[in-house]
DNA sequence: TTTATTTATGTAAATAGTTACATAAACACT
DNA sequence: AGTGTTTATGTAACTATTTACATAAATAAA
């Protein structure tokens, strides 16, 4: 019998619960399971020490024996961008919500930081992990074998996912651009070894091509994108009448070094962005914009993990979902 | 002995190291841990087997004996906020620096919900609290006996905390508008019940009396500021040559609405805002606001969070660090 | 009345680690 | 040689829970 000193000696535990109910720690853990048979009588005297010691079961305990922790994990690139921090919004509401917790873990693109909570997702037991990355180490993910939803990508056929239909957004922007009669255009991208820039690019160009009309791509990096780079293909391409840009963010710089160039939007330029951010409805010239069904994406991602985790059946087993072309200011 | 169907059966465990390494259960500890005495050779064998069946020590069964599980949870009031968005940031690169993992908590300023994480701490054997909130609930933190580190506010002198001098802010925006010869000043502030709304006011009105100018004030609700009300607020004080903004979002639809008014910038009105979100030095015109070291701030709040857990002595308890006008294109 | 089933509860093993204590060998110092 | 310290390792108790199994009473069926 010997003693380490640790903190809370407050709390109580199932042995107080059980000592005070005059029962044994396995009729306690019936009551509070609902599982098995207890007398409706000892059930009450179990329910007021539980209310007397305002007693709250230790979740690790319960983690280590059932090999669950009921904490989800949510790998993101980053958290500033405002379509990343909408969707942990979402996430964590739809999470609390069906008594899960939430890890946050910021990959920041760094292989080496994602293969840290990698171990992790191990060590602390977690029931399921939702994954947008950009690296792609799939195999890693799989050899965990926890459950995986991925959003905004889609690695492998074994593993769900669901994603904006970012084919139909570029087909949308381009149609939009088209019809109001832009001949000239630029597409200001995301990196496009990302599969669902290709998927707009591809969506765009499809449009372009039936109408014969010649596109221009840059790349750019969507957490920094380069505002002098964006000034630079303003200025070199003084003819040009229509821009689709890969996020609202880069629309935005696009904007700017358009007024600086001393050319007019709507009039000259239309300009259309992509996820529709909250200041984007709000700054002068209001932007056009594709907008992502960020709050369904994120409910869908936690409600098929979840049903994963319960290994029930996932229906279908890859989402894409609709995107919409939000009409503001920035078209004519 | 009897067995229960677990998924991850291919995990080792501390059984599987001691077993192939011939020692006991105990010296495989003693190894990991760097604990107590292991001869240089049996340490080897150890680290062989480790490696050899690729080995990671639950951390679950680790915490259900230390009492302490690593994690650090994070209360904030909202995630898509920019000013919240990079705290969080920066909260999870140092926590995950330090070897903590970090849970989200999401509060939305609802006090039901804070509750409810509020049991859950106890229930994972939470290590640390980082606190962002404008719930006044102290008490059934400090019941709860885990360390925090409050952050933008300081609810009592026992829990330490980090904050912006708000005052400092208030008069820097003052002093500039005055400086530059504004007399008509409206300040476009936050909700007035919360401290650092009244902190930066004191500090604003302090200058401005000083100065025999009257200031108005008007609250407005951080999350979701009225464009309408701004809109109004500007229209019926058509001689304002200067306004300060709690935050940037703010500023920027002031910004809009003064436009649409007619009214240059910053020929006209010179505008402050606060915060320094990204966008703010992106826009036309480039706002001039009041840049809160958010690195700084997150940085302090988990090595003094840490500190804590580690039970050691917090030097200032209270600090209040410096923020810094930085001047752009809203003001003359 | 005897047997089978349902209800009710307790005992103890199990989860995966850490560590106090016991034990013993190696080493140093009288 | 005898004693004390350092080094090395193992045994088993301990963390807070769940649950298989044992046991026994109550109830139902034969």
């Amino acid at each position: 019998m010997y003693n380490v000193t640790h903190r809370g000696d407050t709390m109580s535990t199932i042995k107080d619960v059980a000592k005070l109910a005059h029962v044994s720690v396995a009729t306690v853990s019936r009551v509070i399971n609902q599982k098995g048979y207890v007398n409706i009588e000892t059930r009450q005297l179990v329910l007021d020490a539980i209310e007397k010691l305002n007693y709250v079961p230790n979740e690790l305990a319960r983690s280590l024996f059932q090999k669950k922790s009921r904490i989800i994990a949510v790998m993101l690139p980053h958290l500033t961008a405002y379509y990343f921090a909408e969707l942990l919004e979402y996430i964590e509401t739809y999470t609390i919500d069906q008594n899960y917790r939430l890890m946050v873990c910021n990959s920041q693109d760094d292989p080496e930081k994602e293969s840290k909570y990698l171990r992790i997702f191990d060590q602390y037991n977690i029931d399921g992990i939702i994954l947008i990355s950009n690296t792609h180490r799939i195999d890693d993910y799989k050899k965990l074998g926890i459950p995986i939803v991925e959003i905004d990508h889609k690695l492998g056929e074994d593993i769900p996912s669901i994603q904006s239909n970012n084919y139909q957004g570029g087909k949308l922007a381009a149609n939009k651009l088209v019809s109001i009669g832009c001949r000239k255009i630029i597409h200001l991208r995301g990196p496009s070894d990302l599969v669902i820039v290709r998927e707009r690019s591809n969506g765009f160009n499809s449009v372009l091509k039936e109408n014969n009309i010649i596109n221009f791509s840059y790349d750019l990096d969507f957490r920094a994108p380069s505002p002098t780079d964006i000034a630079n293909v303003v200025k070199s391409n003084p003819d040009c009448d229509g821009i689709f840009c890969d996020s609202d963010y880069i629309a935005i710089l696009a904007i700017q070094a358009l007024k600086s160039s001393g050319r007019r939007i709507p009039e000259d330029v239309s300009v259309i962005g992509f996820d529709d951010i909250e200041i984007a409805s709000v700054l002068t010239p209001k932007l056009t914009t594709i907008s992502q069904p960020r709050k369904l994406i994120s409910e869908y991602a936690v409600n098929a993990l979840i049903k994963l985790i319960n290994k029930e059946k996932l229906d279908p087993f890859h989402r894409n979902v609709d995107v919409k072309l939000i009409e503001r200011d920035t078209t004519k």
